[in-house]
DNA sequence: TTGCTCCTCACGTCACGTGAGGTGGC
DNA sequence: TTGCTCCTCACGTCACGTGAGGTGGC
């Protein structure tokens, strides 16, 4: 009627050093401990209290909520709240490995597809709040061939205003809103300023661009080549079970008119779920 | 075109820590390192490495593995070889995590049909290989009333043929068959004997009970008061999305002719998903 | 001088698994 | 005496977060 250590653990199929462990944040305490040897000695009557721990153990509950389960004699209300909360915790948990698996399926998918070394690093994140000073003007469709031309004239400009306002310009930054079905795209170039003051000349406004969830992929080289880039941003969104919401952003993190294979910019596309 | 640490950590949107600690693990090494002060320095076209890193975490992959992509230009097999890796870890948590809701949602649904305390500690586990001498009758139905006096009988026999070939009985077990569809049930009363030997008279046999996943619950006091326990049981199964796959087994680990009330007996149901 | 950023340890996380080193009863 | 079980530390796990204590440039 009275087990060692390891006649319970055997008993109720743990380790004797889980029943150790118990012991030591006080979830079950050995009906009595040999004072000479310190040997742990448990009746069998116990195992009902060790499985009530195992069955709460199940339920994804940690040791800490199951001690205040075990001990308290646990109103209805409190056992009901922790169970309401756990349900939470792994409905959520599910969606976001479901979510993970979706991305895991989408890279296979792509590795099937292709074989140009895929690698598509493409990364979810939600972007940085952002100030800039802008000036926008409508370009007859997407791509470097239309844009090119547009944005250079109109960084012309936003510079010469910053500079005028006594600021200085920061990050180099591009974004595109479809303006009808027509095929034409209003395109947006701007620089960030901070909390530097840039004033408005009718042309050039300083403009908050808002926080939003992108996928984000980083290109390295000349834009002119940015369109594989774009393809496997869109891939990736579709594939991974995501949908477009907005046009493109562009962040010139770094740029070298004489040497554009040096250039690094981060290409980001709005996305919902 | 070069950053400090802070810098590139704000581009990333990562801590500097983790960026430090990619760098011990030779993740991620700053473009050169400041000899005097140990700064780290990092190029802005480091940031692909970053966001692949990333991406690959972001698909749950550990860092080690992240390493062996990241350094030898992946052959497209290892690349499909891991991920298929990860994607059957996913489907099986996906599975294991929706098997815990269920019982989440099992135990609030008893908390809502009953007041009285519920606490259904049934745990699920797999038996214990267990070989025992043992006897068998036909009774009327199940129940303590209609078994009592049958394993009664049965234990009296088995017990003596244990002794007389020279062994001692260990823990005590009854297990059902249900025969046919009459009502009637086959009771099965025996020991445990381990490896010690005892010789089949006929009635006596030596049986090893199959190592099979059980449902199982603890019930302290009199064998007479079980009924509850069980209906806990099969409340517990069907709700946690399980099926019965046999009769039960019931160990009876501490037993007092004269006290029923210190007795401690487990159910145990077998069970498939 | 005060703030800010950077540096290198080093502890803590959660529920144990796994030795290491030692003791007591068959 | 050899085996077995028990004991108490104490490290390791995984990917960092969070101080502690100190330094260097604006």
């Amino acid at each position: 009627v009275v087990l060692t250590i390891g006649q319970f653990a055997r008993l109720g199929q743990v380790s004797p050093r889980m029943l150790r462990h118990y012991d030591d944040l006080g979830l079950l305490r050995p009906e009595k401990v040999e004072p000479s040897s310190g040997y742990r000695l448990y009746r069998v009557a116990q195992l009902a209290r060790l499985q009530r721990l195992l069955a709460l153990r199940d339920l994804g509950l940690n040791l800490e909520q199951i001690r205040d389960l075990l001990d308290d004699e646990p109103s209805i209300d409190q056992l009901r709240g922790m169970l309401r909360l756990r349900q939470a915790q792994i409905e959520q948990s599910v969606g976001d490995e479901l979510a993970r698996l979706r991305r895991v399926e989408a890279r296979l998918r792509a590795l099937e597809g292709s074989q140009h070394m895929s690698a598509s690093d493409v990364v979810l994140k939600t972007t940085q709040p952002l100030r800039i000073a802008e000036a926008s003007a409508v370009a007859p469709g997407f791509g470097p061939e239309n844009l090119g031309p547009v944005l250079n004239r109109l960084y012309g400009k936003v510079i010469d205003q910053i500079v005028r306002s006594g600021a200085r310009p920061g990050l180099c930054v591009a974004w595109y809103e479809e303006s009808e079905d027509d095929g034409t795209v209003t395109a947006h170039a701007g620089f960030e300023i901070k909390d530097q003051t840039v004033t408005d000349n009718g042309e050039v406004h300083v403009v908050d661009l808002p926080v939003i969830q992108v996928a984000s992929v980083v290109h390295r080289g000349s834009i002119e080549n940015v369109t594989p880039a774009y393809e496997t941003l869109l891939r990736w969104i579709e594939d991974s079970g995501y949908r477009l919401a907005g046009r493109s952003r562009e962040l010139y993190h770094e740029w070298h008119d004489d040497d554009p294979s040096q250039n690094v910019t981060e290409l980001q596309m709005p996305v919902a779920a």
